[in-house]
DNA sequence: AACCTTTTTTAGAATAGTTCTTGATCTAAA
DNA sequence: TTTAGATCAAGAACTATTCTAAAAAAGGTT
């Protein structure tokens, strides 16, 4: 996982961004668990083990500016606690209901997803989240629920 | 708005929902404020206008309840408040930065949103959520804005 | 109608995730 | 080295939502 990440992780910069030890203490911890999509909470715990300093208040502190420097995608997914993911690449985030996993969906090769939607003319998009809900079929869980 | 709804808003039946004052009311909200996608604190408003001893807590009972009958759907936009929303048709949102407003999007003629996206084999999608953000270029706020 | 059972409603307390506040600490520049 | 600004830590505060317990309403049965 992160195969082709893992060498400019440490040095990567983003926009100016001042990399501190925490920030990048988060960044590293989110780049490690990348697939998992942890929360802040989750972040919060690998990281404490990581720099027992650091305090939840810098942890969100930190992924919300690495949001904002867009080296993260934060992840919403109806009201439940806010997921980051360093993956930057288009994609879309599939839930599976029966193993309580994210996982990233990729665009099909040469596909567009936002020219599926009659957007008024005017309309500028700056953003897309699109996020599915379901049975991913992985799991043995999941694979038996998926037959039904 | 809600023309060939309004109709049978009063009788319409959701599979065997018992269609308590309280629900019909916060239903009528909903379809009467359709296109504005008011938070539950926004119908809870114009519902205890029209029924004074509503409480806040039934608004949200009644809104998940007509929820999981299918006879409206909530959406969420990052982590702001949930929206409620009686189009029933497939749709994306467009939730506007420069007028703070959430448009319904619908799918161009013939298209599948699903499709785009490369899902694993056996993965079973049961809902899906699409949110867009930018500027919609309606208001004389944003078509300013949709220039630049 | 009177009784019983179940569902729904109400009001307020509780909760979870997140943001805010304050003072301490660090950093970069002068 | 001093100074100004940025960042951090800890805990309080906030907000949307859910939970709880008791009252009220709705059905069903005699």
């Amino acid at each position: 996982m992160a195969q082709n990440r893992t060498v400019s992780k440490a040095t990567e910069d983003f926009g100016g961004l001042r990399m501190t030890k925490q920030r990048q203490a988060v960044y590293d911890v989110l780049s490690d668990l990348g697939p998992q999509h942890p929360t802040a909470a989750e972040v919060f715990v690998t990281a404490k083990e990581r720099m027992p300093s650091i305090s939840l208040a810098t942890v969100y502190n930190c992924l919300e500016i690495l949001t904002g420097a867009g080296a993260i995608k934060q992840v919403n997914i109806d009201r439940e606690a806010s997921r980051y993911c360093p993956n930057l690449q288009p994609h879309a985030h599939f839930y599976c209901t029966g193993c309580n996993q994210v996982f990233d969906i990729g665009l099909e090769r040469g596909a567009d997803a936002e020219s599926v939607w009659s957007l008024p003319a005017g309309c500028r998009v700056e953003e897309m989240h699109v996020a599915m809900r379901g049975i991913c079929g992985r799991c043995p869980n999941c694979s038996t629920a998926a037959k039904s």
